[in-house]
RNA sequence: GGGUCAGUAGCUCAGUUGGAUAGAGCACAGGCCUUCUAAGCCUGGGGUCGGGGGUUCGAAUCCCUCCUGGCUCACCA
């Protein structure tokens, strides 16, 4: 699609000495449209030059030309030059380029040929999939579907918590207790019981830790016993944990989890010894991270058994070697940091390509607080996915009993599940990945002013406009002289910019950007929708508004896939 | 104590990588349904951008310092 900012950067390129590529960083968008549609800041190049930044701007106006070019117009306001563009240019790029993509459209082919891993929501077996999971699952899975749109090779593991001490001790609490529990009916929750009561022992007794840590050891050598249990733990727990998936719609291509890594463990202890900067230390293994200002990293416990560092490299080891992936990205809580930096530091000894090297990232995100606190599962004061997801999809159900009782049973309930869980996954995506969240049940569910339901109601409205006229215009039946208004430009402006926005939430590994363009379009779009009848008399006034409304309704849809969000197509 | 992240309206948050008069939503006050869905639209009040220094044409944004809070700092993940 033509790209404005890159021909105004290219007519200023030709008559300054500024390389273009530079010059389109530097070009922005006015505050006020009133201004003009992009304009260049000349301040930078005052002192350089010794003149004032409105003297190198009326200089620069004097000798570019744009005749011929999308520019109509060129004003000097302070120090910028502001740049009007042809609005009728953009209206027909614009549609045109809806027309040629149509349910494509906003694609790019940016990563063609590169290969990108999400790790994301990687819940541990054998505990409750409560809201803290949800930031991982949500970013994730965001950030899975972004990276696919833009073209890469993307994919999406779900590094499950299925390994480590914590089963050495769920394996001592099932045998000291299992039989006390009905672990058949309400897997989860009773392993959960078994879990906080072996954990209050252990704090109790050092000796029962050791024997739990003794489990663990005897699990990574293949006893019977622990491995028949732990895969049970497993099988319940992946079993529940679908539960949620399905109702969130979350999909992934790898479950290799921790565990997946265990025979994997010894290639990595053997290569890190061969560097010779495995060091023995208080028992353990570690390699010493001082000269890079961080505690050691324990790859060997004194016990002899691995630990999730272990692992996490092993992982690494794997990953470049099976997929020589670009970028792996961790969408792991921001308590993990150090833990991070440590291994992706060790990851440089590992005999890996720099490539792959260089692409390990780690997305933090912040913590889900309570209002009474941090949540923990050994205080019972966790809010589980399912019961927020259900709440949801109640409260959504009562509104449409309300606003809507003649529809079916069927639509009824098809309606609350979307909208009901669009409302938290839109919550959850708004705001900045690192900030904390306070949970709440009224603010995560609520439904009107900037939230998913809105962003769906008015997909609803472009939709029932769409399905009233029943066809949607042929382009060449579209007058774009029609959609000069300033609210049609407005909506159209950010329909043109939708590649870029996403390719920005690619670059920060954003989601939210996203979320705040569709709050965005579905203003402008409302807003018009307020003032203007799109149906009426004048068909060539309609064929426009109509298409319009189509383009509006598509990127809507297609944003909104792009978060995890489904468009119902009523309300 | 060290490291690190955050602090913007009563509340929840944006702020296009240093630009023009700091913006939304919620809440509050008022107006708009005989019309393509009012889960909407329009109007209004609200600010020491945590405090103080500095860098420069220009700072919510960069640097220093202090305050407050989160997370983390060896065999949990």
């Amino acid at each position: 699609m033509k790209d404005f900012k890159q021909e105004i950067a290219s007519i200023i390129s030709k008559v300054t000495n500024i390389d273009e590529h530079e010059l389109v960083t530097y070009i922005e968008v006015p505050k006020d449209s009133n201004m003009g549609d992009y304009a260049f800041p000349c301040f930078r190049f005052a002192k350089e030059l010794k003149k004032a930044p409105n003297i190198i701007a009326e200089e620069i106006k004097e000798k570019i030309d744009i005749t011929g070019t999308n520019i109509e117009k060129v004003d000097i306001l302070g120090g910028y030059l502001n740049f009007t563009i042809s609005k009728l240019e953009l209206v027909k790029v614009t549609l045109e380029e809806i027309d040629n993509k149509k349910d494509d459209y906003g694609k790019s082919s940016l990563g063609n040929g590169k290969t990108i891993i999400v790790e994301y929501s990687s819940p541990n077996i054998a505990k409750p999939f409560h809201i803290g999971h949800l930031r991982t699952t949500l970013i994730g899975r965001a950030l899975y579907n972004i990276y696919k749109y833009l073209g890469y090779n993307t994919i999406g593991i779900n590094h499950l918590g299925d390994y480590g001490t914590q089963f050495g001790k769920m394996i001592e609490g099932y045998k000291r207790w299992g039989k006390e529990y009905n672990i058949e009916e309400n897997p989860i929750e009773e392993l959960t019981k078994i879990y906080v009561r072996i954990n209050a022992l252990c704090k109790e007794d050092e000796d029962v830790l050791e024997v739990c840590r003794d489990n663990f050891k005897k699990l990574e050598e293949g006893d019977k016993y622990c491995k028949e249990l732990w895969e049970k733990f497993r099988e319940v727990s992946l079993k529940e944990f679908y539960r949620i998936y399905d109702l969130l719609d979350i999909k992934f291509d790898s479950l290799n989890g921790e565990a997946f890594y265990q025979d994997k463990t010894d290639e990595v202890i053997d290569i890190l010894e061969k560097t010779g900067k495995l060091v023995e230390s208080e028992g353990a293994r570690i390699i010493d991270l001082e000269e890079r200002k961080m505690p050691p990293c324990i790859v060997c416990k004194s016990n002899g058994s691995t630990i999730y560092a272990t692992r996490d490299l092993a992982a690494i080891l794997y990953r470049a070697r099976t997929y020589n992936f670009d970028k792996c990205l961790y969408v792991v809580a921001y308590e993990q940091n150090l833990h991070f930096k440590q291994v992706f530091e060790v990851a440089k000894l590992l005999g890996i390509s720099e490539k792959c090297q260089k692409g390990l990232e780690h997305i933090s995100y912040g913590m889900v607080h309570l209002k009474e606190g941090k949540m923990s599962t050994r205080e019972g004061n966790v809010i589980k996915v399912e019961d927020l997801l259900k709440e949801s999809i109640s409260r959504v159900k009562d509104i449409i009993e309300k606003k809507n009782p003649d529809f079916t049973k069927e639509e009824k309930q098809d309606i609350a599940k979307k909208v009901g869980i669009g409302a938290v996954i839109f919550n959850d995506l708004s705001g900045a990945r690192i900030k904390d969240e306070i949970f709440d049940w009224d603010t995560m569910l609520n439904f009107t002013g900037e939230t998913g339901p809105y962003i769906q109601y008015t997909y609803v409205r472009t939709n029932s406009i769409l399905k009233k006229t029943q066809e949607i215009p042929k382009i060449e039946e579209v007058d774009f002289t029609k959609l000069l208004n300033e609210a049609e430009i407005s909506i159209l402006k950010l329909i043109y910019s939708f590649t870029n926005v996403i390719e920005q939430a690619s670059i920060k590994n954003e989601p939210s950007i996203i979320a705040k363009y569709l709050i965005d379009l579905s203003k402008v779009f409302s807003s018009f929708y307020n003032e203007n009848k799109i149906i009426v008399e004048d068909e060539a006034l309609q064929n426009a508004r109509i298409y319009l409304t189509y383009a509006t309704n598509l990127v809507l849809k297609n944003g909104a896939k792009l978060l995890g969000i489904n468009m119902p197509e009523k309300m």
